[in-house]
RNA sequence: GGCCCCAUCGUCUAGUGGUUAGGAUCCAUGGUUUUCAUCCAUGUUACCGGAGUUCAAGUCUCCGUGGGGUCACCA
């Protein structure tokens, strides 16, 4: 069974590259019929915060990717590791080593005066001599000393390093018994049955030591996937400069789950030349060795069309549920199938499909400067009365349709052009230029909404 | 600097020795539309450079160049 996990530190909201890297898992691990597991890395307690761990917990309900079995937190396993340090000391794998910061800063400066790459020399490796009085230690693993270690990566292929170019024996744990970070990654990974590691090419270069642990451990080496980084427009690592990078902004800027999810899927994989993927075919068509092999940037062009086709391919009902997390109801309004109808073609996020809802809705307060020179010209308080006549004899009045036969009256009467009526009527009713058809607009508003609007077009603009 | 990874339109990408180098987005133009948007059509734009292998190289090899990542008692 494959097992896959995501394994954020809580220093902060879950952002887009995290995000990425956990749908990845995700879709894998369910197209194999597998599991995904969440294990919170909170072991550095000067940076980690509850709120985050919430935070990132939220986003993920938030997108409907749901993780298997309890979430594990790495600061209550405190025990466990240290079973397995007690393992490697036992075993001779391990051992303590006393020098101090200081000592260690002064072999890294001479190091790298002479152009050396800096590394801890194995002072204590077998050591047999004298401990230094009141030393404090730490535990060093003993790692290989020459040879090569490959990381066989889904993505990349095999990669080589050559032990004597970046190993050295590296601390698993600090002089305050706490345990570093790839040594419990190794062990919880490998503890927690996880089989395929999917994570970011920034952790390419750890590998080695996880290696090495796995080894140490006797533990089964997982199949490794480094996924290339996402960069922003300087090409540099995301980072929380970029922009709105923390996944609930997304949320609040009125993007749905469902776009934003197609929008990273797509993002470093694709299959074929498909670009819309429903989240059963993401499952059903993710492969990671699909992924490419490069960089790319993030840009939110493409973002922003998927949202919009999702938002023109949602039903109004849905819509208007979505919208109600907006602070926008219309449950109450009798012809909000129109407006929707109208409105989810000219928006591209929920906010934006809100606010433009609003504008119809609310009586205009100016009228656009510009609009109003195109619209009031010659004779249009003659039109524009001669409709208010009609509109407020007119019977039955319900649909666009009813509204469009009294413009064409008007149009069919005067002999003019439907702009000379359609210009002007438009600024009455919304103020400027743009929007769905005067029929939909009327027909949503009502008869007795549009005939305010006119009389006060009428009653305010001179010409 | 050492080590590692990467390199096709502005951007996301297809492409696994023989293609007019394809799609999407963006942009522009045209059509549809009383306006706007949608929709449809059309168009501009790409294989980082140099050697080599081969009848044939975007595709394989090497060397450059460029970009990125990583080198902690952070994760």
């Amino acid at each position: 069974m494959v097992v896959t996990r995501f394994a954020p530190s809580p220093t902060g909201y879950l952002h887009i590259g995290g995000l990425r890297t956990a749908l990845f898992s995700y879709l894998w691990a369910k197209k194999n019929g597998g599991k995904f597991v969440l294990r919170i890395e909170d072991t550095d307690k000067a940076r980690n915060s509850e709120a985050a761990a919430i935070g990132i917990v939220e986003a993920f309900k938030w997108l409907g990717l749901e993780h298997d079995g309890e979430i594990t937190y790495q600061s209550q396993r405190d025990d466990i590791y240290k079973t397995y340090i007690d393992q490697l000391l036992d075993e001779g794998k391990a051992y303590k080593c006393y020098m101090s910061k200081e000592e260690l800063d002064r072999l890294r400066e001479s190091q790298m005066a002479k152009k050396e790459r800096t590394r801890y020399e194995g002072k204590y490796r077998d050591f047999s001599g004298e401990i230094p009085e009141g030393a404090e230690f730490v535990i060093r693993i003993k790692s290989p000393e020459s040879g090569e270690i490959i990381v066989k990566d889904g993505i990349k292929g095999d990669v080589v390093f050559n032990v004597k170019d970046i190993l050295d024996d590296f601390i698993i744990a600090r002089s305050d018994g706490s345990p570093t970070y790839n040594f419990v990654v190794a062990i919880d990974d490998a503890l927690m049955g996880i089989n395929e590691v999917i994570r970011g090419d920034d952790h390419l270069s750890n590998t080695p030591k996880q290696i090495v642990v796995y080894e140490a451990l006797g533990f089964t080496i997982p199949m490794f996937y480094h996924v290339p980084m996402i960069h922003n427009s300087d090409g540099k690592k995301l980072s929380k400069r970029d922009g709105a990078t923390d996944v609930m902004d997304y949320k609040k800027q009125g993007y749905t789950p469902q776009s934003l999810l197609n929008f990273l899927v797509r993002l470093g994989w694709s299959h074929g030349d498909q670009e819309i993927f429903s989240f059963e075919e993401m499952i059903e068509l993710f492969d990671p060795k699909d992924i490419n092999k490069s960089a790319s940037i993030y840009n939110t062009e493409k973002l922003n069309w998927l949202s919009a086709h999702y938002i023109k391919n949602t039903s109004n009902a849905e819509l208007s549920k979505l919208l109600e997390e907006y602070g926008l109801i219309l449950s109450s309004h009798d012809k909000a199938e129109i407006l929707l109808d109208e409105m989810k073609d000219r928006s591209t996020t929920l906010v934006a499909m809100k606010e433009n809802i609003d504008e119809i809705l609310k009586v205009p307060t100016e009228y656009d400067e510009k609009a109003s020179k195109k619209a009031f010209k010659e004779g249009w308080s003659e039109v524009l009365n001669n409709f208010l006549t009609k509109l407020e004899s007119a019977q039955e009045l319900h649909l666009p349709n009813d509204y469009h036969k009294l413009m064409e009256e008007v149009v069919e009467e005067m002999e003019i052009g439907f702009g000379k009526i359609g210009m002007p009527l438009r600024v009455a009713m919304i103020g400027k230029m743009g929007g769905p058809g005067l029929d939909s607009i009327m027909a949503i508003l009502g008869k007795a909404e549009s005939i305010k609007r006119l009389k006060k077009c009428i009653g305010t603009q001179r010409g």
